[in-house]
DNA sequence: TGGCTAAAGATTGTTTGCATTTTTTTTAAG
DNA sequence: CTTAAAAAAAATGCAAACAATCTTTAGCCA
Protein backbone atom coordinates (compact mmCIF):
# COMPACT_ATOMS: atom_id res chain seq x y z
CA UNK A 1 0.00 0.00 0.00
CA UNK A 2 1.53 3.59 -0.74
CA UNK A 3 1.85 5.88 2.12
CA UNK A 4 -1.51 7.22 2.96
CA UNK A 5 -1.18 8.84 6.22
CA UNK A 6 0.86 11.88 6.94
CA UNK A 7 3.86 11.46 8.43
CA UNK A 8 3.11 13.71 12.12
CA UNK A 9 3.73 11.47 14.90
CA UNK A 10 1.92 13.07 17.71
CA UNK A 11 4.98 12.77 19.78
CA UNK A 12 7.28 15.40 19.15
CA UNK A 13 10.56 12.90 20.61
CA UNK A 14 10.06 11.04 16.53
CA UNK A 15 10.83 14.31 14.99
CA UNK A 16 13.75 14.99 12.91
CA UNK A 17 13.65 11.21 11.15
CA UNK A 18 12.76 13.25 8.27
CA UNK A 19 14.07 16.28 9.10
CA UNK A 20 12.07 18.67 6.66
CA UNK A 21 9.11 18.96 9.10
CA UNK A 22 7.84 22.57 8.86
CA UNK A 23 7.43 24.42 11.95
CA UNK A 24 4.24 25.01 11.44
CA UNK A 25 4.14 21.16 12.61
CA UNK A 26 6.84 21.41 14.71
CA UNK A 27 4.56 23.98 17.17
CA UNK A 28 1.39 22.05 16.32
CA UNK A 29 2.96 18.81 17.68
CA UNK A 30 4.21 20.39 20.56
CA UNK A 31 1.10 21.90 22.29
CA UNK A 32 -0.71 18.82 21.01
CA UNK A 33 1.31 17.16 22.99
CA UNK A 34 1.30 18.94 25.94
CA UNK A 35 -2.80 18.91 25.92
CA UNK A 36 -2.30 15.16 25.72
CA UNK A 37 -0.21 14.78 28.51
CA UNK A 38 -2.56 17.83 30.08
CA UNK A 39 0.70 19.96 31.01
CA UNK A 40 -2.02 22.45 29.38
CA UNK A 41 -5.49 21.27 31.15
CA UNK A 42 -8.60 22.46 29.82
CA UNK A 43 -9.61 26.04 30.39
CA UNK A 44 -5.57 27.12 29.51
CA UNK A 45 -5.03 30.03 27.82
CA UNK A 46 -2.88 29.81 24.87
CA UNK A 47 -1.19 33.44 24.41
CA UNK A 48 0.07 33.83 21.11
CA UNK A 49 2.59 35.98 21.65
CA UNK A 50 3.89 33.59 24.70
CA UNK A 51 4.05 31.09 22.38
CA UNK A 52 6.37 32.75 19.80
CA UNK A 53 8.52 33.54 22.67
CA UNK A 54 8.61 29.69 23.40
CA UNK A 55 8.77 28.10 19.92
CA UNK A 56 10.70 31.06 18.48
CA UNK A 57 8.55 31.74 15.75
CA UNK A 58 6.03 34.66 14.76
CA UNK A 59 2.79 34.85 16.16
CA UNK A 60 1.59 34.23 12.35
CA UNK A 61 2.81 30.38 12.81
CA UNK A 62 1.60 30.08 16.52
CA UNK A 63 -1.95 31.25 15.06
CA UNK A 64 -1.91 28.82 12.76
CA UNK A 65 -1.30 26.12 14.98
CA UNK A 66 -4.01 27.29 16.87
CA UNK A 67 -6.23 27.41 14.30
CA UNK A 68 -5.42 23.94 13.10
CA UNK A 69 -6.23 22.83 16.95
CA UNK A 70 -9.56 24.64 16.69
CA UNK A 71 -10.71 22.80 13.91
CA UNK A 72 -9.74 19.62 15.69
CA UNK A 73 -12.24 21.17 18.66
CA UNK A 74 -8.98 20.55 20.71
CA UNK A 75 -9.13 24.20 21.18
CA UNK A 76 -11.27 26.95 20.97
CA UNK A 77 -11.18 30.17 19.64
CA UNK A 78 -13.02 33.27 20.69
CA UNK A 79 -13.43 36.18 18.74
CA UNK A 80 -11.13 38.78 19.81
CA UNK A 81 -10.73 37.50 23.59
CA UNK A 82 -7.94 34.48 22.30
CA UNK A 83 -8.00 30.63 22.00
CA UNK A 84 -7.88 28.40 25.26
CA UNK A 85 -7.82 24.44 25.23
CA UNK A 86 -11.52 23.48 25.20
CA UNK A 87 -13.23 22.07 28.32
CA UNK A 88 -15.98 19.63 26.92
CA UNK A 89 -19.14 19.93 28.66
CA UNK A 90 -20.94 16.59 29.55
CA UNK A 91 -23.18 16.82 26.64
CA UNK A 92 -20.47 16.80 24.47
CA UNK A 93 -18.41 14.60 26.36
CA UNK A 94 -20.96 11.71 26.01
CA UNK A 95 -21.26 12.90 22.23
CA UNK A 96 -17.59 12.24 21.70
CA UNK A 97 -17.91 8.69 23.57
CA UNK A 98 -20.72 8.33 21.13
CA UNK A 99 -18.59 8.90 18.02
CA UNK A 100 -15.87 6.68 19.67
CA UNK A 101 -17.60 3.39 19.71
CA UNK A 102 -18.73 4.09 16.28
CA UNK A 103 -15.22 4.80 15.36
CA UNK A 104 -13.17 2.78 16.97
CA UNK A 105 -14.99 -0.35 15.97
CA UNK A 106 -15.21 0.42 11.89
CA UNK A 107 -11.17 1.03 12.84
CA UNK A 108 -10.85 -2.53 14.60
CA UNK A 109 -12.86 -4.13 11.71
CA UNK A 110 -10.65 -2.72 8.78
CA UNK A 111 -7.37 -3.48 11.39
CA UNK A 112 -7.47 -7.22 11.50
CA UNK A 113 -7.76 -7.05 7.60
CA UNK A 114 -5.20 -4.72 6.71
CA UNK A 115 -2.58 -4.88 9.92
CA UNK A 116 1.11 -5.94 9.09
CA UNK A 117 3.58 -7.33 11.35
CA UNK A 118 5.62 -4.90 12.17
CA UNK A 119 2.71 -2.32 12.92
CA UNK A 120 1.80 -4.66 15.26
CA UNK A 121 5.60 -4.66 16.51
CA UNK A 122 5.67 -1.31 16.82
CA UNK A 123 2.16 -1.36 18.82
CA UNK A 124 3.37 -3.70 21.16
CA UNK A 125 6.09 -1.29 22.13
CA UNK A 126 4.19 1.06 22.49
CA UNK A 127 1.86 -0.53 25.35
CA UNK A 128 5.21 -1.36 27.34
CA UNK A 129 6.12 2.43 27.01
CA UNK A 130 2.79 2.82 28.39
CA UNK A 131 2.80 0.43 30.48
CA UNK A 132 6.22 1.98 32.16
CA UNK A 133 5.16 5.74 32.32
CA UNK A 134 1.79 4.25 34.50
CA UNK A 135 4.43 1.78 37.04
CA UNK A 136 7.08 5.85 37.13
CA UNK A 137 3.84 7.55 38.06
CA UNK A 138 4.23 9.59 34.80
CA UNK A 139 0.05 9.78 34.23
CA UNK A 140 0.42 12.97 31.49
CA UNK A 141 2.84 10.48 29.68
CA UNK A 142 0.69 7.18 29.79
CA UNK A 143 -2.58 9.25 28.89
CA UNK A 144 -0.41 10.11 25.64
CA UNK A 145 0.49 7.23 24.85
CA UNK A 146 -2.86 5.81 25.40
CA UNK A 147 -3.80 7.71 23.04
CA UNK A 148 -0.66 7.21 20.24
CA UNK A 149 -2.27 3.48 20.76
CA UNK A 150 -5.68 4.26 19.71
CA UNK A 151 -4.39 6.52 16.34
CA UNK A 152 -1.78 3.66 15.58
CA UNK A 153 -4.96 1.59 15.36
CA UNK A 154 -6.76 3.82 13.24
CA UNK A 155 -3.41 4.15 10.93
CA UNK A 156 -3.41 0.54 10.98
CA UNK A 157 -7.16 0.56 9.62
CA UNK A 158 -5.27 2.35 6.27
CA UNK A 159 -8.22 4.63 5.96
CA UNK A 160 -6.98 8.18 6.07
CA UNK A 161 -10.76 9.74 6.56
CA UNK A 162 -11.00 7.34 9.72
CA UNK A 163 -7.52 8.10 10.90
CA UNK A 164 -8.30 11.77 10.70
CA UNK A 165 -11.09 11.32 12.52
CA UNK A 166 -9.86 9.07 15.08
CA UNK A 167 -7.08 11.97 16.00
CA UNK A 168 -9.67 14.35 16.89
CA UNK A 169 -12.00 12.16 18.98
CA UNK A 170 -8.16 10.85 20.81
CA UNK A 171 -7.51 14.04 21.91
CA UNK A 172 -11.35 15.26 22.62
CA UNK A 173 -10.93 12.04 24.84
CA UNK A 174 -7.81 13.32 26.92
CA UNK A 175 -9.37 16.33 27.56
CA UNK A 176 -12.67 14.87 28.90
CA UNK A 177 -10.66 12.41 30.71
CA UNK A 178 -8.29 15.63 32.49
CA UNK A 179 -12.21 16.84 33.81
CA UNK A 180 -14.23 14.27 34.69
CA UNK A 181 -12.28 11.64 35.94
CA UNK A 182 -12.92 10.81 39.26
CA UNK A 183 -9.47 10.90 41.18
CA UNK A 184 -10.49 8.38 43.55
CA UNK A 185 -11.01 5.18 41.10
CA UNK A 186 -8.34 3.24 40.83
CA UNK A 187 -6.29 3.21 37.85
CA UNK A 188 -7.21 -0.79 36.87
CA UNK A 189 -6.96 -0.51 33.10
CA UNK A 190 -4.29 -2.81 32.95
CA UNK A 191 -3.60 -4.56 30.05
CA UNK A 192 -6.88 -4.02 27.96
CA UNK A 193 -4.86 -2.70 24.82
CA UNK A 194 -2.31 -5.93 24.97
CA UNK A 195 -5.58 -8.37 25.20
CA UNK A 196 -6.79 -6.36 21.96
CA UNK A 197 -4.06 -6.25 20.35
CA UNK A 198 -3.77 -9.95 20.62
CA UNK A 199 -7.19 -10.49 19.24
CA UNK A 200 -6.10 -7.91 15.79
CA UNK A 201 -3.05 -10.39 15.84
CA UNK A 202 -5.69 -13.35 15.75
CA UNK A 203 -7.63 -11.70 13.10
CA UNK A 204 -10.89 -12.57 15.22
CA UNK A 205 -12.46 -9.25 14.40
CA UNK A 206 -15.49 -10.05 16.38
CA UNK A 207 -13.64 -10.88 20.23
CA UNK A 208 -11.39 -7.76 18.93
CA UNK A 209 -14.63 -5.60 18.60
CA UNK A 210 -15.76 -6.69 22.21
CA UNK A 211 -13.18 -6.28 24.12
CA UNK A 212 -13.18 -2.75 22.40
CA UNK A 213 -16.54 -1.86 23.63
CA UNK A 214 -15.52 -3.28 27.10
CA UNK A 215 -12.35 -0.92 27.23
CA UNK A 216 -14.55 2.02 26.25
CA UNK A 217 -16.80 1.04 28.79
CA UNK A 218 -14.04 0.89 31.23
CA UNK A 219 -12.89 4.38 30.83
CA UNK A 220 -16.69 6.03 30.56
CA UNK A 221 -17.33 4.23 33.63
CA UNK A 222 -14.61 6.32 35.54
CA UNK A 223 -16.02 9.60 34.86
CA UNK A 224 -18.56 11.29 36.35
CA UNK A 225 -20.79 12.75 33.30
CA UNK A 226 -24.08 12.38 35.69
CA UNK A 227 -24.51 15.90 35.97
CA UNK A 228 -23.24 15.39 39.61
CA UNK A 229 -20.83 18.38 38.88
CA UNK A 230 -18.20 18.51 41.32
CA UNK A 231 -17.09 21.99 41.26
CA UNK A 232 -19.21 24.00 39.29
CA UNK A 233 -22.02 23.90 41.61
CA UNK A 234 -20.53 26.10 44.96
CA UNK A 235 -23.77 25.53 46.60
CA UNK A 236 -23.12 22.18 46.85
CA UNK A 237 -19.29 22.35 47.16
CA UNK A 238 -20.02 24.49 50.11
CA UNK A 239 -22.98 22.78 51.98
CA UNK A 240 -21.36 21.13 54.63
CA UNK A 241 -20.27 25.04 55.58
CA UNK A 242 -23.58 26.08 55.95
CA UNK A 243 -25.34 23.45 57.73
CA UNK A 244 -22.67 24.23 60.37
CA UNK A 245 -24.44 28.09 60.67
CA UNK B 1 -31.40 20.47 23.69
CA UNK B 2 -29.10 23.17 23.42
CA UNK B 3 -27.89 24.04 20.29
CA UNK B 4 -24.92 22.60 19.36
CA UNK B 5 -24.02 22.56 15.87
CA UNK B 6 -22.32 25.79 14.28
CA UNK B 7 -25.27 27.68 12.66
CA UNK B 8 -23.05 28.01 9.04
CA UNK B 9 -25.16 26.51 6.78
CA UNK B 10 -23.14 25.44 3.92
CA UNK B 11 -25.61 27.20 1.37
CA UNK B 12 -24.51 30.94 1.69
CA UNK B 13 -27.75 32.00 0.40
CA UNK B 14 -28.99 31.28 3.81
CA UNK B 15 -26.64 33.93 5.04
CA UNK B 16 -28.11 37.35 6.88
CA UNK B 17 -30.48 35.91 9.32
CA UNK B 18 -27.96 36.07 11.81
CA UNK B 19 -26.27 39.07 10.57
CA UNK B 20 -23.11 38.07 12.56
CA UNK B 21 -21.28 36.22 10.17
CA UNK B 22 -18.23 37.28 10.05
CA UNK B 23 -16.24 37.56 6.49
CA UNK B 24 -13.95 34.45 7.31
CA UNK B 25 -17.16 31.79 7.25
CA UNK B 26 -18.39 34.20 3.93
CA UNK B 27 -15.63 33.36 2.29
CA UNK B 28 -15.28 29.77 3.57
CA UNK B 29 -18.98 28.91 2.51
CA UNK B 30 -18.51 30.51 -1.11
CA UNK B 31 -15.38 28.58 -2.01
CA UNK B 32 -16.79 25.47 -0.76
CA UNK B 33 -20.39 25.83 -2.19
CA UNK B 34 -18.32 26.71 -5.23
CA UNK B 35 -16.25 23.27 -4.68
CA UNK B 36 -19.77 21.10 -4.28
CA UNK B 37 -20.86 22.65 -7.27
CA UNK B 38 -18.39 21.97 -9.25
CA UNK B 39 -17.57 25.53 -10.59
CA UNK B 40 -14.41 24.84 -8.94
CA UNK B 41 -13.15 21.00 -10.42
CA UNK B 42 -10.80 19.25 -8.86
CA UNK B 43 -7.33 20.25 -9.16
CA UNK B 44 -8.42 23.75 -10.17
CA UNK B 45 -5.75 26.35 -8.39
CA UNK B 46 -6.74 28.88 -5.73
CA UNK B 47 -4.89 32.21 -6.40
CA UNK B 48 -4.71 34.02 -3.21
CA UNK B 49 -4.96 37.25 -4.58
CA UNK B 50 -7.43 36.74 -7.13
CA UNK B 51 -9.76 35.31 -4.48
CA UNK B 52 -8.73 38.53 -2.45
CA UNK B 53 -9.88 40.94 -5.00
CA UNK B 54 -12.94 38.87 -5.80
CA UNK B 55 -14.31 38.75 -1.98
CA UNK B 56 -13.00 42.49 -1.42
CA UNK B 57 -10.38 40.84 1.69
CA UNK B 58 -6.93 40.98 2.29
CA UNK B 59 -5.02 37.34 1.57
CA UNK B 60 -5.10 37.27 5.52
CA UNK B 61 -8.85 35.99 5.14
CA UNK B 62 -8.72 33.64 2.00
CA UNK B 63 -5.37 32.36 3.75
CA UNK B 64 -7.45 31.40 6.65
CA UNK B 65 -10.56 29.65 4.84
CA UNK B 66 -8.07 27.72 2.34
CA UNK B 67 -6.43 26.60 5.47
CA UNK B 68 -10.11 25.37 6.72
CA UNK B 69 -10.36 23.70 3.48
CA UNK B 70 -7.25 22.10 3.77
CA UNK B 71 -7.97 20.61 7.13
CA UNK B 72 -11.37 18.73 5.88
CA UNK B 73 -9.40 17.81 2.91
CA UNK B 74 -11.53 19.24 0.63
CA UNK B 75 -8.06 21.63 -0.80
CA UNK B 76 -4.88 20.88 -1.06
CA UNK B 77 -1.90 22.95 -0.06
CA UNK B 78 1.61 22.53 -1.56
CA UNK B 79 4.07 24.20 0.36
CA UNK B 80 5.38 27.44 -1.84
CA UNK B 81 3.01 26.43 -4.48
CA UNK B 82 -0.65 27.30 -3.43
CA UNK B 83 -3.69 26.00 -3.13
CA UNK B 84 -5.64 23.40 -5.38
CA UNK B 85 -9.26 22.00 -5.35
CA UNK B 86 -8.14 18.49 -4.19
CA UNK B 87 -8.43 15.51 -6.49
CA UNK B 88 -8.50 12.63 -4.61
CA UNK B 89 -7.11 9.23 -6.02
CA UNK B 90 -8.75 5.95 -6.51
CA UNK B 91 -7.81 4.46 -3.48
CA UNK B 92 -8.74 8.09 -1.40
CA UNK B 93 -11.86 7.88 -2.96
CA UNK B 94 -12.83 4.00 -2.04
CA UNK B 95 -11.42 4.91 1.99
CA UNK B 96 -14.25 8.15 1.64
CA UNK B 97 -16.78 5.74 0.93
CA UNK B 98 -16.19 2.90 3.16
CA UNK B 99 -15.74 5.69 6.18
CA UNK B 100 -19.39 7.42 4.61
CA UNK B 101 -20.80 3.71 5.10
CA UNK B 102 -19.93 3.43 8.81
CA UNK B 103 -20.80 7.21 9.69
CA UNK B 104 -23.96 7.51 7.95
CA UNK B 105 -25.20 4.41 9.70
CA UNK B 106 -24.55 5.69 12.65
CA UNK B 107 -25.71 8.71 11.91
CA UNK B 108 -28.88 7.07 11.04
CA UNK B 109 -29.09 4.97 14.32
CA UNK B 110 -29.11 8.35 15.94
CA UNK B 111 -31.35 11.05 13.77
CA UNK B 112 -34.04 8.06 14.00
CA UNK B 113 -33.89 8.50 18.18
CA UNK B 114 -33.43 12.04 17.94
CA UNK B 115 -34.55 13.95 15.03
CA UNK B 116 -37.62 16.74 15.36
CA UNK B 117 -40.84 16.83 13.05
CA UNK B 118 -39.33 20.44 11.85
CA UNK B 119 -36.41 19.15 11.04
CA UNK B 120 -38.16 16.35 8.79
CA UNK B 121 -39.92 18.97 7.40
CA UNK B 122 -36.98 20.87 6.72
CA UNK B 123 -35.29 18.16 4.77
CA UNK B 124 -38.31 17.45 2.34
CA UNK B 125 -38.37 20.92 1.10
CA UNK B 126 -34.59 20.22 0.72
CA UNK B 127 -35.52 17.12 -1.34
CA UNK B 128 -37.90 19.21 -3.26
CA UNK B 129 -35.32 21.61 -4.02
CA UNK B 130 -32.67 18.90 -5.22
CA UNK B 131 -35.42 17.54 -7.41
CA UNK B 132 -36.52 20.56 -8.95
CA UNK B 133 -32.48 21.68 -9.40
CA UNK B 134 -32.23 18.43 -10.96
CA UNK B 135 -35.16 18.90 -13.41
CA UNK B 136 -34.46 21.94 -14.48
CA UNK B 137 -30.89 20.27 -15.71
CA UNK B 138 -28.30 22.34 -13.31
CA UNK B 139 -26.22 20.06 -11.88
CA UNK B 140 -24.05 21.49 -9.96
CA UNK B 141 -26.90 22.68 -7.61
CA UNK B 142 -28.37 19.16 -7.03
CA UNK B 143 -25.29 17.73 -6.09
CA UNK B 144 -25.06 20.37 -3.38
CA UNK B 145 -28.30 20.21 -2.61
CA UNK B 146 -27.84 16.20 -2.32
CA UNK B 147 -24.81 17.13 0.01
CA UNK B 148 -27.10 19.50 2.29
CA UNK B 149 -28.94 16.70 3.22
CA UNK B 150 -26.44 14.18 4.17
CA UNK B 151 -25.66 17.24 6.35
CA UNK B 152 -28.59 17.69 7.64
CA UNK B 153 -29.30 14.08 8.34
CA UNK B 154 -25.99 14.31 10.36
CA UNK B 155 -27.44 17.51 12.20
CA UNK B 156 -30.18 15.33 13.33
CA UNK B 157 -28.42 13.30 14.77
CA UNK B 158 -27.21 15.16 17.83
CA UNK B 159 -23.68 14.65 17.58
CA UNK B 160 -21.28 17.42 17.14
CA UNK B 161 -18.58 15.22 16.06
CA UNK B 162 -19.96 13.25 13.77
CA UNK B 163 -22.00 16.00 12.31
CA UNK B 164 -18.17 17.83 11.55
CA UNK B 165 -16.70 14.20 10.16
CA UNK B 166 -19.56 13.93 8.25
CA UNK B 167 -19.13 17.61 6.64
CA UNK B 168 -15.56 16.56 5.53
CA UNK B 169 -16.71 13.29 3.66
CA UNK B 170 -19.90 15.06 1.77
CA UNK B 171 -17.50 17.46 0.38
CA UNK B 172 -15.48 14.91 -0.78
CA UNK B 173 -17.73 12.27 -1.95
CA UNK B 174 -18.79 15.28 -4.18
CA UNK B 175 -15.36 15.76 -5.31
CA UNK B 176 -15.40 12.14 -6.15
CA UNK B 177 -18.10 12.42 -8.00
CA UNK B 178 -17.16 15.03 -9.95
CA UNK B 179 -13.93 13.50 -10.96
CA UNK B 180 -15.07 9.53 -11.53
CA UNK B 181 -18.65 10.21 -12.36
CA UNK B 182 -19.45 8.05 -15.46
CA UNK B 183 -21.40 10.41 -18.43
CA UNK B 184 -23.13 7.29 -19.62
CA UNK B 185 -25.10 6.64 -16.39
CA UNK B 186 -28.63 7.72 -16.44
CA UNK B 187 -29.07 9.49 -13.35
CA UNK B 188 -31.68 7.05 -11.75
CA UNK B 189 -31.74 8.57 -8.16
CA UNK B 190 -35.08 9.47 -8.15
CA UNK B 191 -36.60 9.68 -4.77
CA UNK B 192 -34.02 7.52 -2.62
CA UNK B 193 -34.03 10.56 -0.30
CA UNK B 194 -37.20 10.72 -0.10
CA UNK B 195 -38.03 7.08 0.95
CA UNK B 196 -35.00 7.19 3.82
CA UNK B 197 -36.48 9.81 5.40
CA UNK B 198 -40.01 8.08 5.73
CA UNK B 199 -38.31 5.37 7.28
CA UNK B 200 -36.42 8.13 9.64
CA UNK B 201 -40.00 9.71 10.30
CA UNK B 202 -41.40 5.82 11.17
CA UNK B 203 -38.43 5.51 13.25
CA UNK B 204 -37.53 2.18 11.66
CA UNK B 205 -34.13 2.49 12.04
CA UNK B 206 -33.47 -1.36 10.35
CA UNK B 207 -34.90 -0.44 7.37
CA UNK B 208 -33.10 3.54 6.85
CA UNK B 209 -29.53 1.31 7.26
CA UNK B 210 -30.78 -0.74 4.68
CA UNK B 211 -31.58 2.27 2.56
CA UNK B 212 -28.89 4.47 3.26
CA UNK B 213 -26.55 1.18 2.30
CA UNK B 214 -28.28 0.88 -1.21
CA UNK B 215 -28.16 4.63 -1.82
CA UNK B 216 -24.60 4.71 -1.19
CA UNK B 217 -23.91 1.35 -3.24
CA UNK B 218 -25.73 3.05 -5.95
CA UNK B 219 -23.73 6.46 -5.88
CA UNK B 220 -20.32 4.32 -5.73
CA UNK B 221 -21.49 2.12 -8.93
CA UNK B 222 -22.10 4.99 -11.09
CA UNK B 223 -18.36 5.67 -10.18
CA UNK B 224 -15.29 4.63 -12.15
CA UNK B 225 -13.28 3.15 -9.27
CA UNK B 226 -12.12 0.32 -10.62
CA UNK B 227 -8.57 1.65 -12.13
CA UNK B 228 -10.00 1.30 -15.49
CA UNK B 229 -8.07 5.17 -16.34
CA UNK B 230 -10.12 7.22 -18.13
CA UNK B 231 -7.94 10.21 -19.28
CA UNK B 232 -4.75 9.70 -17.07
CA UNK B 233 -2.78 7.62 -19.47
CA UNK B 234 -2.43 9.26 -22.70
CA UNK B 235 -0.96 6.35 -24.64
CA UNK B 236 -4.44 4.27 -24.32
CA UNK B 237 -6.21 7.86 -24.66
CA UNK B 238 -4.55 8.07 -28.29
CA UNK B 239 -4.24 3.90 -28.88
CA UNK B 240 -6.67 4.03 -31.89
CA UNK B 241 -4.31 6.70 -33.76
CA UNK B 242 -1.61 3.95 -33.48
CA UNK B 243 -3.43 1.78 -35.02
CA UNK B 244 -3.73 3.59 -37.69
CA UNK B 245 -0.19 3.98 -38.25
C1' DT C 1 -15.90 50.68 51.83
C1' DG C 2 -18.21 49.68 47.59
C1' DG C 3 -19.21 50.55 43.04
C1' DC C 4 -18.69 53.15 38.91
C1' DT C 5 -15.91 55.44 35.24
C1' DA C 6 -11.88 56.31 32.67
C1' DA C 7 -7.40 55.66 31.36
C1' DA C 8 -3.45 52.49 30.70
C1' DG C 9 -1.89 48.13 29.42
C1' DA C 10 -2.15 43.88 27.15
C1' DT C 11 -3.94 40.89 23.50
C1' DT C 12 -5.95 39.84 19.35
C1' DG C 13 -7.13 41.04 14.31
C1' DT C 14 -5.61 42.84 10.02
C1' DT C 15 -2.74 45.00 6.80
C1' DT C 16 1.52 45.88 4.74
C1' DG C 17 6.11 45.04 3.15
C1' DC C 18 9.78 42.11 2.13
C1' DA C 19 12.22 37.65 1.28
C1' DT C 20 11.87 33.30 -0.97
C1' DT C 21 10.21 30.32 -4.25
C1' DT C 22 7.86 29.15 -8.31
C1' DT C 23 6.20 30.11 -12.85
C1' DT C 24 6.29 32.45 -17.09
C1' DT C 25 8.48 35.00 -20.58
C1' DT C 26 12.26 36.36 -23.10
C1' DT C 27 16.47 35.58 -25.32
C1' DA C 28 19.96 33.07 -27.41
C1' DA C 29 22.13 29.03 -29.16
C1' DG C 30 22.04 24.69 -31.61
C1' DC D 1 12.10 25.65 -35.44
C1' DT D 2 13.14 23.57 -31.28
C1' DT D 3 15.49 23.52 -26.98
C1' DA D 4 17.85 25.55 -23.10
C1' DA D 5 19.19 29.02 -20.21
C1' DA D 6 18.48 33.42 -18.11
C1' DA D 7 15.76 37.10 -16.76
C1' DA D 8 11.39 38.91 -15.42
C1' DA D 9 7.03 38.42 -13.34
C1' DA D 10 3.99 36.45 -10.19
C1' DA D 11 2.77 34.04 -6.08
C1' DT D 12 3.54 32.30 -1.62
C1' DG D 13 5.70 32.45 3.27
C1' DC D 14 6.91 35.11 6.99
C1' DA D 15 7.49 38.77 10.23
C1' DA D 16 6.79 43.16 11.91
C1' DA D 17 3.91 47.30 12.30
C1' DC D 18 -0.51 49.16 12.92
C1' DA D 19 -5.45 49.11 14.38
C1' DA D 20 -9.22 47.41 17.09
C1' DT D 21 -10.73 45.10 21.10
C1' DC D 22 -10.63 43.43 25.55
C1' DT D 23 -8.78 43.45 30.38
C1' DT D 24 -6.88 45.44 34.20
C1' DT D 25 -5.76 49.19 37.05
C1' DA D 26 -6.35 53.60 39.07
C1' DG D 27 -9.05 57.24 40.47
C1' DC D 28 -13.30 59.28 41.79
C1' DC D 29 -17.70 59.85 43.97
C1' DA D 30 -21.38 58.30 46.73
Amino acid sequence: MVKIMSDLSSSVEAEGKSGSMAQDDVVYAHIFDAILERRLPPGTKLNEEALGDIFSVSRTIIRRALLRLSHEQVVVIRPNRGAVVASPSVEEAKQVFIARHTLEEAIIKLAVENASDKQISHLRKLIMAENEATKQGDLGKAIRLSGEFHLKLAEMSGNAPLFNFQRSLVSLSSLIIAQYEVATSTHCVLDEHSELLDAIEEKDAEKACLLMREHLKHIESKLNLDGETVSSDLHVVFSNVLNKK
